[in-house]
Parts: structure tokens; sequence; C-alpha cells
DNA sequence: TTGTATGCGTTATCAC
DNA sequence: GTGATAACGCATACAA
């Protein structure tokens, strides 16, 4: 059997091709009954469109993009659930697009820009380095969603960004831990190279420690390991692991991540300790298993629903030129659970 | 500035678009030099060919799309990254493709093939009740991968699949509880209408009760609220939360996924007993926050990464005209971990 | 209200 | 090896 085409269905029928489009695309300039007709002969025969040719010939497509680095994350998924909605509500069509962790999400826009003809597009995780140039590649609005960006560089540069200080709430969960009397306190980091989220964080808890006059202890900074995936749990579990032979002392652990901070856990009782009796266990982000977790886990609250409606009302603004490129800075919240304790 | 097109570049090049095109695809006839022209040109201009163009044109685009129902589930990630490895390997392109909740995937599938020309299509997850006539709409290869299917209805009758037996695998869950002494067992399970994966991981629960001459209390069947998402945490703690409040007695809680189990595990700390002393509970699926929780679940573990490879090879073999479509059905391991004991 | 013709950006089929 | 040119399937300006 040959695909079947428009112009297929326009001999069926005993139209004209353009007839054909017009009950297609719900086109005011068509007679009710023929386009019962029409549309009754394409279901009969299954016929749908070709999407290439449509986005070939259409300039206007009505369409955002979400592009989002590693799909994995659990992060995301709520976040992509209001996308979803909100994008739906204002009559526009949702593309998810995941992009590799090799690949570059700037060449994957441009791409899918002139493919899906898109009126605008978030870009969702992952860490930011690309040059203010580069960025300027994508010629439709565009936010930049909770994307770790470094600091003095895209924010406050004409993008649009939604995101937490990851500074500032990092040092919150640490003057946390230090004002329940932790002196202590080892954290799980990315590594070095990290210039996105990663580093923010490590440089709240350094400042965090010296306000509290605690001593810098290189031995408590751990980094993740490079030969497994970074924050996951194993990568949490490996590291926590390898600081507790090591023998150095501590009383906290806190890890940049949830999923980090649930391995900690788990290498913690493997040794036979308990959190929090004999160390608290801190992460960030705020994900559901942080409330089932046993013990539950204190961390750091993104308001996701809120960033994500902000991100959509952001670009639609955007589109809409109501606004210029502007950064949002959301709050997060400090939620304390039973993975900590004072000592 | 105007969208830039392969003519924009032959002009500069000062050569016909189809030496632009020869270069663009790696195509043999074409001069290594004026290709390093055309290039370079292409590089600096950041020019990027319309696929929707090129889909329109070609017939032949070595592509595999993988088409997956709610892209939350955890068990998913690990089977898409051998599917992405494995579709590389083959010199062929992957697209991931959500399919939401209350799309047909089949019609997905149907636009999708015409669109990018798919070579074949992987369908992951979900329940999957189309008909054999239905199914019969997608003119490329298909495997059915991890898909909860009727008995009787598409295995065998000429798909191909790939999965696991949810009626033995359940049975043998509820078996091991039973021989470890306990005699009332409750299930979280899936609402009555499903006819899918969570009907066959109901039926072998209660066929292991009856070998095991246990009687079948319909108090102990529970089914996850409507209201809530379904399989999630959330909805396993809020029926364990009921359960517990109805007094009706029982000893272990087997939940038909891993994450209804940690829900499970959560209300019941919650109401002050503890796992497995007071209440055994075990789960199904086998993902990795199991091994992390506390206390570890017990669980049935798929062997995903076996069946993404199959998966694959059932494709291609299909794809190659190998083989004709047949189902394969994994067998899967039962864990047993710190949540359950022998009473 | 409807049909015809043109072009979207690309690849493939020819000639050269 | 290279360059015109005809499709690919559709939407739309324009004619009817």
């Amino acid at each position: 059997m040959e695909t079947i085409t428009i112009k297929d269905i326009a001999k069926m029928c005993g139209v004209g091709v353009s007839t054909v489009s017009r009950a297609i695309n719900d086109h005011p300039d068509i007679n009710q009954e023929t386009k019962n007709i029409v549309m009754q002969v394409i279901k009969e025969n299954n016929y749908i469109p070709n999407n290439s040719a449509r986005n070939l010939k259409r300039s206007d497509s009505r369409t955002i993009a979400v592009l989002i680095k590693g799909i994995s994350n659990p992060f995301f998924s709520s976040m992509i659930k209001i996308f979803e909605n909100e994008i739906q509500r204002k009559k526009y069509s949702f593309v998810l697009h995941r992009v590799e962790e090799q690949e570059d999400e700037i060449d994957v826009a441009v791409e899918l820009v002139k493919e899906k003809r898109l009126r605008g597009i978030v870009f969702l995780g992952g860490h930011f380095t690309h040059t203010a140039e580069k960025l300027e590649q994508v010629k439709v609005p565009f936010v930049l969603s909770t994307i770790g960006v470094k600091e003095n560089n895209l924010i406050n540069k004409g993008f649009a960004c939604v995101a937490v200080d990851d500074f500032k709430e990092s040092y919150k969960m640490v003057d946390y831990l230090c004002k329940n009397g932790h002196k202590k306190i080892a954290i799980i980091s990315s590594s070095i190279s990290d210039e996105s989220i990663g580093k923010r964080r490590l440089e709240g808890y350094k400042k965090a420690l010296e306000d509290n006059h605690i001593f810098y202890n290189m031995n408590l900074v751990r980094t993740m390991r490079e030969d497994i995936e970074t924050y996951t749990m194993k990568n949490g579990y490996e590291v926590t692991k390898d600081l507790l032979e090591s023998n150095e002392e501590f009383t906290a652990i806190y890890a940049i991540s949830d999923s980090l901070a649930i391995g900690a856990c788990r290498a913690i009782m493997e040794a036979g300790k308990n959190v929090p009796n004999d160390y608290s266990v801190a992460g960030f982000d705020g994900l559901e298993i942080g409330l089932y977790y046993n013990p539950s886990l204190t961390t750091i609250r993104q308001p996701v629903e809120e960033m994500a409606f902000e991100t959509i009302k952001m670009l639609f603004d955007l589109i809409n030129k109501k606004t210029t490129p502007d950064s949002k800075i959301f709050p997060a919240k400090l939620v304390i659970a039973e993975s900590t304790r004072k000592i």
C-alpha cells in the first residue's frame, strides 16, 4: 500500500486539494457540509498529513519546545507536566526534546527551530556554559529554566532565566547545620572543573563555614566520582563509603543533591551507623523521595511548580513582546526532616 | 537575518546545490577538496539543513523511534540508555518520543513514520489494549517492550514482544511470602478495569494464595486510588494508610510496584510500626531506589538491561528480515532484602 | 465557497 | 565530479 496523500483524498472526494487542506486546518472559508464529507473520507482511509511537508510550508506553527538535558532527572518530571498543561492552555503545541549529554543544546535548538518552526524554547536543566554570542544564534524567544549559570555570566546580561540562588540556598543549609552544633561538616560536591550549580553550592558551603568561624577542612570536601554517573545515589553511596573508611571525623554530610544524600544514608547504615544519631545527612532539591525515605530527608526544596509556571509566563511574555528578557530568582525552602539533628 | 538555505551556501561557494548536498551527506561522488571548501563555508555561516525538507525528500532515514508512555517512570531510564547506544552502534539515529497519557500511541506512531521516515519503532511501557487490526496500521517493524499485554491477545499472535511473565513473577513473590509464614497478605493492586499488567499481577497473587491453601480475603485487596497518579509513592502511601486505619489484620503487604511499596513503608513507619518487624513489605520492578531505601526492598527484579538489548536485537532482525515477529519472555528474579521477614 | 498554481528546502535523476 | 531540474506533500495567494 502506498502512502496516501492529500491529493488522494481530494480525488476521492472529488474536490481540490485546497479544500481538503481547509478541512484539515479548520479554515473558516469552507462549507460545513463539504468539510464533513472530507473529514469522513480522511477517517475512513486513516489519512494522516505529513508533518514534514506541513512544517516546510508553514512559517507559523504555534509550537513550543522544551529541551531537557538527561531524561532521568526526577526533578524535572513535575515541571514538565506543568509546561505541558500551560502550553496547551495557550493553544500552543508542545514538543519535549531530549538532548544527549555530549550534544550542544544550542545547536539542537537552532535545528529544531528550523524544522518545527518553533515560537519559543525552554532550556531545562544541565550546566550552561555557552557564551552570549552562542546564545544569540537562537532566533526565537527562550528561557533558561533551573539551569546552573555562571555567576555574573548570563543572569543580568539580557537573558531570561528562572532559577534559585544556589549560593544562597546552599549557605542556608550549611548555616543551619552549623547553628545546630555541627562543626565537622563533610560535603559531597561536584568536580573542580564544574563551573555551574555544583560550584556555587560549594561556595555557599565555604562561606557558611567561614561566617560560623569553622575551619575549612579540605579532607571533608568530597567530589563525585567521575567514573560513575554524577548526581546519582550510587555516586553518593561510593563517595560516602570512601569518606567513612578514611576515618576523617565528621558529624554531618551535606550532599548537593537529594539522590547523593540518599546514597550517603545507605552507606552510613551499611557501616552499622545511624542517621541522624551518628551522622546527620542533608540534601538539596526537594525530590519527592525525600519525603518517603527513612529517615525523611532534610533538604532545600526548590519551588518547582512556581518556577515552572514562571518559566512559561516569561516565555509567553517574550513571545508577545510584553517584556524584555530578564532573570527571576526564586527563594527555596529549608525543609527540616528526620535526617539531621542538633548535637 | 533571513534563514540561510542550501542555495545560499551554493552561491557563496560558487557551486551547485547538489554539490553542497553531496558534501553534507558524505556522498562518495565528490572531490575531497571542494567538499572541504563547502564544509568550511557551512561552518562559518552556521548553516543547518532543514530537517523537514530532508525528511520530505528522503525515503530512507535510518531512524528508529522509541515511543514511551509517561516520562516519569524511572524504570525506563536505564533501558533508554541502552537503546541509544545500541541504535547508534548500528549507525542508525535515535528519536525518543513521549506519548501523553491520553494519546493513542498507534496514531502517534503512524504519524511519526510518515514524518521521519522511520525504519522501526519500539513501544515502551504503558498498557496496551489495541487490537491486532489497529496494530497493523503501523507499516514498519516494531517491538512492544515491557508492555503489559492482555494474555493470549498479542503475544503469540504474530507481534514482537519483550516482557516478563507478570503472572508467574507475581506468583513467585506471593508464594515466597506464604512460605515464610505469612497468611494475611494485603495487596496494593490496580483498579478492576485494568486489563494489563496490574490484572496479571493480581491473578498471580490469587493463584499463589490458592496453592498455599490461604483464604482469599477481599478486604486485603486494595486498589490504587484513581484521584492520585497511579503507581506512585503517594498512592501507595495513601492506600496503606487507609488499610492500617481499617484495622483489617495482615502481616505483609505486596505492592505491585516498588514506588507503591515505598509509599507503603512510609505509611507504616508513620503509624509507629516497623518494617519488617511489624509488617513485611514487598514490591515489584527492581528499581534502583529499592537498593538504597531503608529497609532495602524485597522485590521482583526485571532484567531491564537484557530486555533492552533483546528489544533492539529483535527490532533489527525484523528490519533486516531475518525473523518474523515473535515474543520473548524473560525470567525475573526474586530479590530478598530487608523489608520482608519470616514469621 | 472552491480549484489551480506556485514554492517551501532538500535530495535524486539526469545530463554534462 | 559537477550542475540543472524535477519531485517530495502540503499550504496559500489568487483566480474563478
